[in-house]
DNA sequence: AATTAAATATGTAATTTCTACACATTGTTT
DNA sequence: AAACAATGTGTAGAAATTACATATTTAATT
């Protein structure tokens, strides 16, 4: 945050007066935000993406974000973007990384700070009818415009080490889900096969669903119990964790 | 990464043929690096701080920062930062977070992006004599100038819950050290009393340590001996961890 | 109505990891 | 030689993880 050109070694330098005047003369970049937005569906992790409108990325799939505005703080900008979007508010919305390589954009130097969010589709009518807006399987989307795919991937990455520390999975579900759909969602999230009865007694012993009284229905089989997750319980019981291991 | 202006909705828009052209017309922000430097002497966390030269922050201490250059990198501009201030260069440097508040900087909107390094002080000199360059206790340092202090804080929390996960901590101690030294530094950095014999068998049993046969010297008590961390042996290791735990 | 199929729900034993503690060893100092 | 201080090691109980089997409930089938 400091840098004193002309400033001959040793010598005592002079308090800068006008700040101003200092900031005026420091290099700018275009900053964006770009959103990597999370769903669940088919038992699938799915990310929201849509057409790229740049004629050397045609057809090829891109990150929904925009430019920073004039004095607007990088999670505003992400929220508007997920607004202007989706139409949701409230949805959690993270800041994951900052993207600088000098060309990741055709268009010149472009800085880009990635957000993950999650969202649950259900709740969610993609109601911008503009460009071609779907939801893609998180692994398999290829044929990225930009470092989309390095951004996913990140974001993946910072995704899979999250749910596994916070109880983050649930934005990606309806209110009431089964331990069955909870499975589903880590399962598809970690890439891994769990055991169903540990998975159980795990969650149960973490003490943060709440029994509705309420079953599956249209199920073709047996309904599972409905849970909730208890926020407030989490929020009040946040431990410190310290458990050395790499 | 995309926005249309004037184009009315469920038009079908035409594709960009100039990226350059629209690049010229994005909002340009300043934007600079800011590096936390950890260190770690006499069993204290340190981080290195500059005296401010902003008359409004006067007496205040800053960290070390610089504007990003032109098509620069930001990891290279964290890495310039360090090595200008401190002639170290391959030391662990890594983007914590970037913080926009739009009133942050009193000389005009600066977004910066932090980074947080961990080096070993015994091996660096303060070789820098301009303005006042100091080792400060990470808990403890207040009248700290823009929102350093919640900079700091961040990379902090970082670096608690990477030394955790990764063998990051090694960076901050000489190459050969005892287990004392160990079990010191990660004391002083969770902020927590840790059982001697449990922390020696939780270390032995990963296997990383090497013995060197070397003893400490100049102790006036019984030598510890001195290991070096096995890095070869851990990166070929790198487990794949799942532990949904919160 | 009885049977089958499929998924939910629960229990338990073996293993591993974590935690709390006690004592012997080595080198320094008095 | 004795006292001191820090290093170095072991062990038993508790807790968490893992692997695995059987009963239950509902829908679909005969």
């Amino acid at each position: 945050m400091k840098n004193l050109k002309n400033a001959p070694a040793g010598e005592k330098t002079a308090l800068i007066g006008n700040a101003a005047l200092l900031v005026q003369d420091y290099p700018r970049v275009p900053l964006t935000v770009d959103c990597v937005i999370f769903g669940f569906e088919e038992n699938k992790l799915k990310v929201l993406l849509i057409r790229s409108d740049l004629e050397v990325y045609k057809g090829k799939w891109s990150l929904l974000g925009d430019v920073v505005h004039e004095n607007e703080d990088l999670d505003d900008a992400a929220y508007r973007v997920l607004q202007e979007r989706t139409g949701m508010t409230n949805v959690y919305l993270k800041q994951v990384h900052t993207f600088s390589s000098p060309h990741r954009h055709p268009g010149g130097r472009v800085v880009t700070v990635a957000y993950a969010s999650l969202l649950n589709i259900k709740h969610h009518e993609l109601c911008i009818t503009e460009n071609e807006l779907h939801w893609h399987n998180v692994r398999t989307v290829r044929d990225m415009a930009f470092d989309h795919r390095e951004i996913i991937d990140t974001c993946y990455n910072w995704l899979q080490k999250s749910i596994q520390e916070h109880p983050l999975g649930f934005n990606l579900l309806p209110e009431k889900f089964s331990l069955r759909e909870l499975q589903n969602l880590y399962e598809a999230i970690l890439n891994v096969e769990l055991d169903r009865r540990n998975f159980r007694k795990k969650f149960f012993s973490m003490d943060f669903l709440i029994d509705t009284g309420e079953f599956e229905e249209d199920v073709k089989h047996r309904p599972g119990k409905l849970y909730r997750f208890d926020f407030a319980k989490y929020e009040k019981s946040k431990r410190k964790w310290i458990g050395i291991d790499f």
